[in-house]
DNA sequence: GTTCTGTCCGTGATGCCGCC
DNA sequence: GGCGGCATCACGGACAGAAC
């Protein structure tokens, strides 16, 4: 019965009915009679070795003690009669030697003792992984080998007021062109965006190399990409914009604010990229004054959207909490999924062992 | 060594805004 | 309703580390 309320951290009466049950049950099946009628002794060649038992059988209870506490009851419930008696019968054993060893110091709580196998955190795979990754250079200035959606040039996007160029100019930050009457005339755009970007990377720059501070050799390529077009910066009125992923901490990419000043962009970025490298308190700073700065808009006659003001702090701090949030209750329910498939998986592994073992299951499982 | 999983990065598409 | 263009989302390949 303890051990039960170990197990779910409950001490619901109805666990507590189904735990006597199917320990009742366990021996009134009578596995042990139907095997003393076989072979008594000699051991089969291919039955498990305890060691393998006891492997999966440790695997099962921390699978168990991974599932959050609110929903360990009904998983336990809805876990096949083989496995959870193995696991019980594991647990006990596990608590009688934990005693055992107790007894001379001084009697410990059951509920401690099933302690130990918890792991530090559910998500401590994601945490490990989550500041490991470096940028592979390979990754920069690639066009990455997906299906396109539709046939159209690359780059170039239909809009309702026109044709517009956008372009990846270097890792996190992306330039567009002002709206165009034609396709061509933007594709034309394209490739000055294009050249611009050869030239940056021809000699070394990149706002990955270059801090906030030194994007004026950027700003020379694009000038010089379009005077080889027989264009000026004008004409291509480049708007900048910096987007972040941020899937790890609120579920989704995070843009900055567009603007036609790159060293704006580029602060922008830079304040969202060491936000996330330290952790969401840290992010949700950064995202917040990226939100309320006030930007470098082109002069056009666009409005509405295109010249969206900055968010007030409150209006700021609502959107990206309600984010946060969300991003919270998807990750937790996709880390409650990942539990029950391992929980799954440990549940078939020792159901198996249990077929292998025809006699005596309980006993050899629980040594 | 292979598979799984989560993150990074790049691209395309579309919604939305308010003046004209 | 048309317009200009920013904001946001969906999608998918590449990648790295963990798990098996």
């Amino acid at each position: 019965m303890n051990l039960q309320k170990a197990m779910t951290g409950m001490s619901s009466p109805k666990t507590d009915e189904i735990t006597a049950l199917d320990l009742s049950g366990c021996t009134a099946r009578g596995c042990l009679g139907r095997q003393s009628s076989r072979r008594p002794c000699r051991p089969k060649p291919n039955r498990p070795k305890p060691a393998r038992v006891h492997r999966a059988l440790c695997r099962l209870q921390q699978a168990v003690s991974e599932i959050p506490r609110e929903a360990r009851r009904e998983v336990l419930e809805g876990m096949p009669p083989t496995a959870r008696q193995a696991l019980l019968a594991f647990m006990e054993r596990q608590m009688c030697q934990a005693l055992e060893r107790a007894q001379p110091a001084k009697p410990a709580k059951p509920a401690q003792l099933a302690q130990p196998t918890q792991p530090a955190g559910q998500n401590r795979q994601a945490e490990a992984r989550r500041g490991h990754r470096g940028h592979s250079a390979s990754q920069t200035h690639q066009m990455p080998k997906t299906k396109k959606r539709k046939t159209r040039l690359v780059g170039v996007s239909h809009k309702k007021g026109g044709w517009t160029a956008k372009l990846c100019l270097s890792p996190y930050l992306y330039v567009s062109s002002r709206c165009f009457d034609n396709p061509h005339r933007a594709g034309m755009m394209l490739k000055v965006l294009c050249r611009a970007r050869d030239l940056a990377s021809m000699i070394g720059i990149g706002i990955a190399s270059s801090s906030g501070s030194s994007t004026q050799p950027l700003k020379q390529a694009l000038v010089a990409a379009c005077h080889e077009a027989g264009l000026e910066l004008n004409d291509l009125a480049p708007s900048f914009n910096a987007c972040v992923d941020a899937t790890g901490i609120v579920g989704c990419s995070v843009s900055s604010r567009s603007s036609t000043c790159l060293d704006e962009a580029v602060h922008h970025r830079s304040l969202l990229l060491s936000g996330r490298a330290a952790g969401w308190s840290h992010f949700r700073e950064a995202w917040l004054s990226v939100l309320q700065a006030t930007v470098q808009r082109r002069t056009s006659r666009a409005w509405g959207r295109a010249r969206m003001k900055p968010l007030r702090k409150q209006n700021a701090e609502e959107m990206v909490d309600k984010a946060r949030r969300s991003f919270e209750l998807r990750h937790e329910e996709r880390t409650l999924a990942a539990c029950r498939k391992r929980l799954a998986k440990a549940v078939r592994a020792v159901e198996v062992l249990c077929s292998e073992t025809r006699k005596r299951p309980l006993r050899m499982l629980s040594s």
